[in-house]
DNA sequence: GTGTTAG
DNA sequence: CTAACACAACGCTTG
DNA sequence: CAAGCG
């Protein structure tokens, strides 16, 4: 079928900053289709529109109904909190993630199960969340924790910049598991690695009481109806940074994740390709990294002789 | 960003 | 005609 | 229940 589409406001400022306009962001997304795709297709998006950039009022948009092209594809999903039915946006093809895109959209919120299978989702992350107040290289260090924590619990993993402040780190899962048990498998590993760094992570989750100089390791993100940016998806900051596919041996101090951007990310895509590329090939069962896990922690019955 | 209403 | 206005979320934890 | 968070 063909797509047709009208893109307004081309010229309009979007990050005042750096001076990326909307066309900017658009070509962005443009160039970028084949890789954003695999994790937009067939989940409902919660859109967060900013129809006068990054500087101007944001909301956000569940319910999509009017105002669509005849070929743009909803996916009814009961609301519990309205008790009715909500049209998502759904993008599974580089025409509606365009057409998002032309609404003010500038990233992209998927929700972590796809639409056939609301209550299994197929991938699982953590979210690195610094205080302000937080050096980069704090944020790096518990991230590369978590990641050689995963290893030893011979789980794949995947590391993206969030493209605000933290990391994210991201494992594809078989759809089998629910939101609830995948947060508390989580929390257990979380816990184990604030164990180890406790000068740097925090449990608390006020921002204002949180202390400086610490990360917060967030697993409540993953729940029922609770999107996450995507991966290659842009963020509304200054530099139009984008939450960009890291490889391991990135996670280092110099890191800056705001020189991720929609400019650098296309020599990064040259350089080392699509980092995230083998994401769907690799859905995993936790079984096996629950067993590892309990041999680990000394059972708390077991009593000294 | 868009569609509708008030002036 | 032009401009103002209306409209666009909610799951989960903690106190 | 409301506040706080994202
Ligand atoms: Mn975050
Ligand atoms: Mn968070």
């Amino acid at each position: 079928m063909r797509k047709r589409l009208r893109l307004s406001n081309l010229n309009k400022v979007y990050f005042p900053e750096s001076g990326y306009t909307k066309r900017n962001l658009l070509a962005y997304y443009y160039r970028m289709a084949d890789f954003i795709l695999p994790f937009l297709r067939d989940r409902a998006l919660v859109l967060r529109r900013y129809p006068d950039g990054i500087k101007g009022q944001a909301f956000f948009q569940k319910d999509v109904r009017e105002g669509l092209p005849e070929w743009f594809k909803t996916v009814p999903v009961d609301s519990e909190h309205r008790g009715e039915v909500i049209q998502y946006a759904t993008a599974n093809d580089r025409a509606s993630l365009l057409f998002l895109t032309g609404l003010g959209c500038i990233d992209h919120n998927p929700w972590s199960n796809r639409y056939d299978d609301l209550d299994h989702p197929d991938y699982f992350f953590f979210d690195l969340d610094p205080s302000d107040g937080t050096e980069f290289s704090a944020v790096v260090t518990i991230a590369r924790a978590l990641y050689e924590k995963l290893e030893e619990l011979r789980l794949a993993s995947f590391l993206k910049t969030s493209g605000a402040t933290g990391i994210h780190i991201y494992l594809p899962v078989e759809p089998i598991y629910t939101y609830e048990q995948l947060r508390t498998f989580g929390e257990i590993i979380a816990r184990t690695v604030t164990a180890e760094h406790a000068n740097l992570v925090t449990s608390e989750r006020i921002v204002a009481k949180r202390p400086a100089g610490r990360v917060l390791i967030d697993v409540q993100q993953n729940a029922h109806g609770r999107p996450l940016a995507a991966a290659y998806s842009v963020r509304a900051f200054p530099q139009a940074p984008v939450s960009a596919p890291l490889l391991p041996r990135e996670l280092r101090p110099s890191l800056r994740p705001e020189t991720l951007n929609i400019e650098t990310v296309f020599a990064r895509l040259k350089d080392k390709g699509d980092l995230w590329g083998d994401f769907w090939k690799r859905r995993q069962r936790l079984e096996q990294a629950i067993e590892l896990l309990s041999n680990r922690m000394p059972s708390r019955t077991k009593k000294a002789p």
